[in-house]
DNA sequence: TTGGTTGTTTGACTTAAGTCAAAGGGATAA
DNA sequence: TTATCCCTTTGACTTAAGTCAAACAACCAA
């Protein structure tokens, strides 16, 4: 069963049977609930992970405990190769830690952790793999630079009109959609998605008010509808 | 001599000789003055660049001309890798923009355009180069986790101290080093600095004024002396 | 149903940092 | 030399967003 999910790994996706049960042989599953921590970024590096189910952040925290989230790892995506990577073939392997720190947001999160060593040795024999690794390195880069672009040169309503405008987006659409439709549902709580936007929770609640009251949203709970999709479009622009 | 500087390139330090020249045969060399445009984040994609001399900042601008720089690109590094592997190995290859702007910051820039197609297949059919460029990618993704941690989590005091102190360790320190080499050089202007630290003109100097009148550190020009080290890192942390 | 915990909203206030405007300073070219 | 340009600094002011505090709402467990 590990091996249907690790099939639906963009990374795996050209392993044939074989290859996919001598991962399975060295990866290990772990489950956590809501607020667990996976990792901090002040352990010592073991390996990479997989989401399984559930969700995950990748945060930073400041020393006087505000926060930032840097990504949300969905199922069957990848976090913390990063440090498989950083000096790699050079002749010593310092003891690496993880560039930031990981919390299951849901509860009865599982992931599965892929140990550093092995992995490399699958790496160095296997081009497909090597190029796929390329590909989601180039992939994250594109978001974190979108990301700062957003933080730096935008304000906090923007980056919310534009936050809304993406899950819009990344949204399965029905074949059949009605207006009803244009409407997005959150799956972390605001006080999340606050750090992920940059800003904090009574600045995020005020900004969908402002939004709400200019006719351009309407928020209940988790819920955001999109009334009017032009104004939105202008506002994130 | 253009296989002199490849050479001198991270990832192409593992060719020989004959691979070195064929690569050579495909590179095309361009010169630049300050203040010249290498590209625009709205040109379609032709292939990634090395300096090779000079100094070349990658950034992005708002819509009412506020920039944002996202890195300093020195002498033999690489940019605009990131659209290379994008989609890398699916059928369809659609138009890539770059995804930012470059500019040359000194007069005499020169840098090397690698076009895209050929080095892919470069890439495809050398696996030490895959490699390395992973490592290469992993070092970016750390650099802007890291700047990402420093504009979200700092104030621009924090990320003003900051900066000082990697650029002192990043110089490269005489043998018998005198207290006298406590200093570092800008090699850029205070306006670029400024956009690098996510903050403008006006406040990037007020910062300096004022780590000056607390003993921290002397400006003169774009000599910076680090007067008090502990209090330095003390305010950076 | 109650109580408690956690997440969310609102109001009043503070502040870091941006804006606008003007004046220096330094380098270069005519 | 003067003039011009660009970079930098300084002052006065504005503002977006953070802080603090309290009330409110939602959710779950006992």
């Amino acid at each position: 069963m590990i091996t249907n999910v690790l099939k639906k790994v963009h990374i795996f996706s050209g392993l044939n049977k074989e290859e996919l049960e001598k991962l399975c042989g060295i990866v290990k599953v772990k489950a956590y609930n809501k607020g667990d921590i996976i990792f901090f970024d002040t352990e010592p590096y073991f390996g990479f992970y997989i989401t399984e189910a559930g969700l995950v952040k990748i945060y930073k925290i400041s020393k006087d405990g505000r926060e930032h989230i840097l990504h949300l790892i969905a199922p069957y995506n990848t976090f913390a190769e990063v440090p498989l990577f950083e000096n790699f073939g050079e002749e010593y392997e310092d003891v690496y830690r993880y560039p930031a720190n990981a919390m299951a947001l849901e509860d009865e999160t599982r992931v599965i952790l892929i140990p550093a060593r092995q992995f490399r040795l699958l790496v160095e024999s296997d081009s497909k793999i090597c190029i796929k690794m390329i590909s989601g390195f180039a992939k994250r880069l594109r978001h974190l630079n979108h990301h700062i672009e957003e933080l730096t040169l935008k304000d906090v309503t923007k980056r919310t009109a534009g936050f809304i405008l993406t899950e819009y987006n990344n949204k399965k659409k029905p074949k059949n959609r009605k207006e009803s439709d244009s409407a997005i549902e959150l799956n972390i709580s605001k006080n999340d998605l606050a750090a992920y936007l940059g800003t904090i929770n009574e600045t995020l609640s005020r900004t969908f008010k402002k939004l709400q009251d200019e006719g351009i949203i309407e928020v209940e709970g988790k819920m955001i509808w999109i009334v009017d999709m032009d104004k939105l479009k202008e506002v994130a622009a």
